[in-house]
DNA sequence: TTGAAAGCGCTAACAA
DNA sequence: TTGTTAGCGCTTTCAA
């Protein structure tokens, strides 16, 4: 399927071995610029390119990644996707993609056959993903490189980068108070996430810091859907005791709130604040558009992406982590509590 | 990175020759079943799995599929991979991705590049992708076998996949003229995309059918985006003679348009009547939730798949094309016109 | 600094 | 029906 010229037509054009053209290819020491121009010149006249295939199965390397995932939220992969691509492309990496579902019990051995078949150098994981013990310990057994995207505790040493969840859910509840809310709701996110008690965690430290008492009844147990959004508003607003501002851990579950809002006649923000998570697309089309917390998603699959061929190189010294900050993103959701 | 057993030592332990080994494993008729059954236990034993990328270099093969996109879409995209990926898989393929950017004046020097330094055994084309020509040609000049989703034309021969989007769109304009309404707004999609000719069509064919007049005041360009459905909104409804229902080619649109009527205070769907095109999970998300026109696309990422592989193997007689049928979803935006 | 030859794991061609 | 041998295109010995 590719170009049909080989190495050694180009060393027969460039007058040198085989070996030297390989070596230029590879940026190996020890060859002179006279070498250098006279295979580059030849590489250029038949536009060879290196069979990635052949170079593969000498050194045991193929230039694949894989991108495994097993998340509802499209935008969220598909930024994550596009991030790890562009990187992976810019040196001379090729994504492949393995969706999966982790709520399927054989999700282990669904994975290990895939490894098994679909050699690749190096494995990127995306949450849930990214907690599964299983699957690390999978990785590790059969020393394929892998990085992790947002996972909650650091392993084996393997690099991973993150957002800071806790200082942005801080952050937008500290925004919120700084409107004059004090009563405000929050919706947790589905408990297999990792991202959910850092969330959670941001939530709380505002409170504290506010000296607002943590009343257990404005704090309810979603799922990240639209439809847990829903229930749970239903039974914040039902209650006596009305939160006068909603923080939902993601914008699905804001976009629940807002439904149940409008099913109630409470106009947002007038009579209540509303504020997501992740700046996906329904936040910006839903009207009030949701003010919520955007995270750099392609930056995260990207630097990913990166500390992953750092480590399959071994070649470059690299941080084991990278925490990238997160901004709110105020839209019309929001605004100055009335009482 | 893979498992180190190798064909030779199947071979030892089977007590056969690696050909008969080969043979087995690539379902060659010719082998005696006492010679298969040796063969099989010691795979099995050994958990042996053929390397794809020597098999891939002798035979000229990578087992490998790329999906091409350049779509705004996450929801249609992810879809499209994920059924992709399931046939792929279920047939031996793993499924590459390259997102590219349409509008990118270099983009056929990018894909060429792209496709000279990865090998692979096929690409699947999608919106607007698939109507491009120059890019149709760059993989019949290489002999890439490719397959094409919803493209406008046929070309080449080559396989492709589609939804009947002019009878979906014919559908959703007879189910809204049975609700009474007549005066129809349309919104169309971006000029780039051929699904925008074939929606617009079947909005014209209901009206004629109906011998409703076809109002050019009543039809306005959109692009696709969020905003391009607010624009055309706006313009629909300042006119004098208001339709009682916009009908806009996606969804994204048709959440545009809902925007717009609640700022105008106009109720959904009791003053307006709106519908839109893809079942997005925008449509679902917002309220009311939005009756719209479901494509089977995880079918049609899986069919094209299917196509493609029958392409690579050419062993196997299969249509050239395949269109399916969409469904309508009805939800809250939509009901009887109260004129 | 360069090159010849061996071989990565597999399959195609040919021979037995 | 089965096995032997060559070689896919490249990189890695190892020798010059």
């Amino acid at each position: 399927m590719n170009s049909k010229v080989t190495i050694r037509e180009v060393a027969a054009l460039a007058g040198v071995s085989v070996k030297t053209v390989s070596r230029v290819l590879n940026k190996e020491p020890n060859v002179r610029p006279i070498m250098q121009d006279k295979v580059n010149s030849a590489v250029a006249q038949l536009n060879f390119k290196p069979n990635p295939q052949a170079r593969g199965l000498r050194g045991n390397k193929t230039f694949i990644l894989t991108l495994l995932y097993s998340n509802p939220n499209p935008d969220y992969i598909l930024e994550i996707q596009n991030g790890a691509m562009a990187q992976g492309n810019a040196e001379g990496y090729n994504l492949q993609i393995f969706p999966c579902d982790h709520k399927d019990e054989n999700i282990i051995e669904t994975i290990r056959t895939f490894l098994d078949a679909s050699p690749q150098d190096g494995v990127i994981l995306t949450l849930p993903l990214s907690d599964n013990h299983q699957l690390i310990e999978l990785l590790e057994n059969k020393d394929i490189p892998y990085t992790r995207i947002s996972p909650l505790h650091s392993e084996h040493n393997s690099p991973f980068v993150g957002s800071d969840d806790q200082k942005a859910a801080y952050d937008m509840t500290k925004y919120l108070i700084s409107l004059g809310h004090t009563d405000i709701g929050f919706i947790k996110g589905h408990p297999d996430h990792s991202d959910t008690d850092k969330r959670y965690a941001g939530y709380k430290q505002a409170l504290k810091e506010y000296n607002i008492y943590l009343n257990e009844q404005l704090i309810k147990q979603g799922l990240f859907t639209f439809e847990s959004g829903e229930d749970c508003a239903r039974q914040l607003l039902a209650q006596e005791h009305k939160p006068s501002a909603i923080f939902a851990s993601n914008d699905c579950m804001a976009a629940g709130v807002l439904k149940v809002s409008k099913q109630l006649n409470l106009a947002v923000p007038a009579d209540l604040t509303i504020a997501g998570y992740d700046d996906t697309s329904v936040s910006q089309q839903v009207w009030p558009a949701i003010t919520t917390v955007k995270q750099p998603i392609h930056l995260l699959g990207q630097i990913a992406t990166q500390k992953l061929i750092c480590k399959i190189k071994q070649n470059t010294w690299d941080e084991i982590k990278s925490i990238f900050e997160c901004e709110l993103v105020i839209r019309d959701s929001s605004s100055i509590c009335k009482n």
